[in-house]
DNA sequence: TTGTATGCGTTATCAC
DNA sequence: GTGATAACGCATACAA
């Protein structure tokens, strides 16, 4: 039951009678050793199990092929899907994913991303936290010249590469649903600006209503956190203020989810009376009675991507040029229940 | 922006004039260095930020702080939910997580194993694929001297730790509460008794019909995945064959949740006609306009305490004995909208 | 208390 | 084509 031995390259070199160079260039698949001795070593290497030691490898080069990946929290099904595309991507290659969650501490994610390369990953992945604000522990990874990509939540920092849905469109293309579907008094549920997504899905629906010649309303604009929690209360908050709307767009289902129910709590209908439009697709909103309708932001493709730009990057490395790759996805509207007004 | 040169305990001893081994020494606060050169040590350590090469570290002693995590699907909120807990509690004590997902699929799961043990992880978390059935891959990382902790999924091998669930006590209670409530033909949905816990799921339904004096009836009884689909196809197979009944425990809250639209979509009302209880308190049972009775699994507290495991069992492999823990924590009913019987 | 030498397993740079 | 040797950065047995 103890520790079995590990084979190592000198193994096969004394029983082979030759080098450990010449096993390690066999190995390798090197043109400068003879086919009839690489044959052999690649035979007995498999005779005796041989595993080349990654550890030992890594100290020599340099490269671990590990990669960081850091998120507020893994168990949010958007980073989780995240983290399986990135994943997915990588792990052909050879590839670990090491997972950090900050618990949107910027202090947390700090101390995650020292130990992070103090670890001598190969690239780190970061959707930075909500109380991100100050990016110098970000432009470190930068300035040691590991490979870094921001995804979804982003900070503008030049020389790193980010993948991204496009907010704004997701947003616009939202409200516009609900205009489209009659809704004139659209109250927005958004999430603090700090995070530019938030921002971004702000911006998306001013534009969209303008386009329509609506009026804005500041009445009906609200930032909350992401919570069911904080969708209820900012409901209570508008009927409490007699704020009438006939709709909302929320740049979060947890948040739209709460609504309705403080909707429904007061004997409003959805979608007849409220049109309720959330963000995120989170797998919830499909399930509910009745199916939410939602902006998906395709989280798998967004790992995959992120990888991939990774992946650029480290040839790029190589060859010693760095490029700043800004990749922005397409969102897609669910059209579902909450927001198609009957008989339109 | 190329590469920062990485400072070496020999960049400091050069600096202070004294070996690399002392530095090495002061470093480790070993007793065996004056306690002035210590400080002269730490102090230019500081200056020169310097950072201890995790790399070589792990080459020279063997551990890196890394972990492995194998679970079927990392984006499922169980599995999300027990990798948190595992890195709360492993994070502070300087270890990584690596998490590896092999898709309900053996032939992953016994690769990633393999690249695992690789990399010299110092441990591995299992919760085996739905098509496990040899353990050989398994049993190598028992063989291999790795710590190994199973997870809500288990096999049963020999010397090997776990953390699971009581799914027997689940069931039982869950099946109990619905006849509590005056249910007393209780369809049970589960899933393939491949997997430990779904056999101990249907043995706890059936004691608790037992122990009721209610009937077994086979007809009853079904095995199908974890799927919205199968547990609309499930529901759809009772009806089409005049099977009565008049209430579901579901083995799967995603299974419940398709048969509870299914039996909907056929006029039954939920719970007058039909209660239904599921299984894992997915995040979306509550969310439900009519809320989901469900029993939960505390995956949060699975993953911290098989930390925990982890970390007495690299105690004890110090001291040279070996261990077998099986922890069974106890599942919570949630009782909730789907299961009370009106008006008793 | 401190320094020297060695090894962890590999690969790269020399020679031959 | 192959072999000897150094180096990656650290910790430790042994000397001093």
């Amino acid at each position: 039951m103890r520790q079995k031995e590990k084979v190592t390259i000198y193994d096969i070199s004394k029983k082979l009678n030759i080098s450990a160079a010449t096993v390690s260039r066999a190995l390798n698949d090197s043109d400068r050793v003879s086919l009839k001795t690489k044959e052999l070593v690649l035979k007995t290497a498999k005779e005796l199990n041989y595993q080349q030691n990654a550890l030992a490898l890594a100290l020599k080069s340099g490269r671990t092929f590990n990669v960081g990946v850091v998120v507020p929290y893994i168990n949010h099904t958007f980073f989780a899907s995240v983290i399986r595309g990135i994943e997915e991507e990588l792990e052909p290659k050879g590839y670990h994913v090491i997972i950090c969650q900050t618990h949107e501490n910027v202090e947390s994610e700090a101390k995650q991303i020292k130990t992070l390369l103090n670890t001598h990953i190969d690239g780190i992945f970061i959707s930075v936290s909500k109380t991100t604000e100050s990016v110098k522990h970000i432009e470190e990874v930068r300035d040691e010249g590991v490979p870094l990509i921001f995804f979804d939540r982003k900070k503008d920092i030049s020389g790193v590469s980010s993948v991204t849905i496009n907010d704004f469109e997701g947003a616009y293309e939202a409200t516009t649903h609900l205009i489209q579907q009659g809704y004139t008094n659209i109250a927005h549920i958004g999430g603090d600006h700090k995070l530019e997504i938030y921002k971004h899905r702000y911006d998306g629906y001013i534009a969209a209503l303008k386009a329509h010649n609506l009026p804005v309303n500041d009445d009906l604009l609200l930032q909350v956190n992401s919570t069911v929690e904080a969708g209820i209360e900012a409901v209570k908050f508008l009927l409490k203020n007699n704020i009438s709307f006939d709709a909302i767009f929320s740049a979060s289902d947890y948040v739209a989810l709460g609504g309705m129910r403080e909707l429904r709590a007061n004997g409003f209908k959805i979608p007849e009376d409220v049109g309720v439009v959330g963000f995120s697709n989170e797998p919830f909103t499909k399930y509910l009675e009745r199916p939410l309708t939602t902006v998906g932001q395709t989280p798998v493709l967004m790992g995959q991507i992120a990888a991939q730009v990774f992946l650029e990057q480290i040839t790029d490395v190589k060859k010693n040029f760095r490029v700043e790759k800004k990749v922005v996805l397409s969102p897609e509207l669910y059209t579902r229940d909450t927001s198609i007004k009957k008989g339109s």
